[in-house]
DNA sequence: TACCAGGGCCTTT
DNA sequence: AAAGGCCATGGT
């Protein structure tokens, strides 16, 4: 770990609340970069999420990370590593330097970071992801969690296992809204039941195994499969294409994306995606 | 090989 | 208010 932003130091204050120096995570670089669903940012400016079957909320104070409603325990077992807590951004972020447009996309974003998400939300997500846009991907997500999720307390659903949806037809999926992609989330479901893909395996196969296993799922092409391996097994040298990088890639890197920072690939498209989207015509 | 369905949100007109 | 663009995958 690198020393300057080690982020040890972790401290709680009254009501569950745990506090850690986390000076290059900026949540709304962090959550609003199309890596997730399920956070939003509330009107106070709070953070709210569910992963790991929990609510969490979570406020940037200064240089502090302030993480509310979770114990040390819960710091120490699941959110350090949801968040990529332990990774050295300062030495990824200088890497990223001797690239033009990448330090360009650093600067403008230094606080983006990838989180560590569940293999199977991940994967069942970028599925419903798929020839959609994000506002109505949450919805999708949001209803399919109230329908066959477990209630959580004090309100909120978890994600649903793969054994909630695998039984399931199509029309039982109807209130979910999915579209033509509940066929394609019911095969996902039914091959991690049944062991057709092992979801635990993926982080270590060989790349291409794991992408041609993904690819096996009715639904799944080569982008859901490299976002799935990407954010939810932690494949940091996936790279996902879609029309936006296909984009970035034609106009910055005619010559093809440095073979140096291939092993990073997909940690540089988050940036290279966050700083491109920011900037479109569209949204200026 | 090239094309198109699908559906809801968005921007532009 | 209405029209048109967008989008990943599978099917034709």
């Amino acid at each position: 770990m690198g020393p300057e932003n080690a982020m040890t130091a972790t401290t709680t204050t009254a009501q569950h609340t745990v506090l850690v120096s986390a000076p290059d995570f900026d949540p709304s670089a962090v959550f609003e970069n199309g890596q997730c669903f399920r956070w939003e940012r509330q009107p106070d400016g709070v953070w709210a999420g569910i992963a790991h079957g929990r609510r969490l909320r979570l406020r940037k104070d200064g240089e502090d990370l302030l993480l509310i409603g979770a114990s040390i325990d819960e710091m120490d077992t699941l959110w350090r590593r949801y968040f990529d807590l332990d990774r050295d951004y300062t030495a990824i972020r200088t890497a990223f330097l001797q690239d033009t447009p990448l330090a360009r996309a650093v600067a403008f974003a230094p606080g983006l970071r990838l989180l560590r998400q569940e293999p199977w939300e991940t994967l069942c997500s970028f599925i419903l992801s798929q020839n959609n846009n994000i506002p109505r991907i949450k919805g999708i997500i949001d209803r399919l969690c109230t329908a066959f999720g477990t209630p959580i307390p004090g309100g909120g659903f978890t994600f649903p296992l793969p054994e909630a949806l695998a039984g399931l037809s199509v029309e039982e999926l109807a209130p979910v809204r999915c579209g033509f992609r509940a066929k394609y989330v019911l095969d996902a479901a039914r091959k991690v039941v049944d062991g057709t893909v092992q979801l635990e395996q993926l982080s270590a196969m060989p790349l291409d195994d794991a992408r041609a296993a993904l690819q096996t799922i009715h639904g799944v092409g080569p982008k859901v499969a490299d976002c799935a391996l990407l954010f939810g097994c932690g494949r940091l040298d996936c790279f996902p294409v879609d029309v936006w990088v296909r984009r970035i890639l034609a106009a910055y890197y005619p010559n093809g994306f440095p073979e140096a920072l291939r092993p990073l690939g997909g940690i540089a498209q988050q940036f290279l995606f966050h700083y491109e989207r920011c900037h479109a015509a569209s949204s200026k």
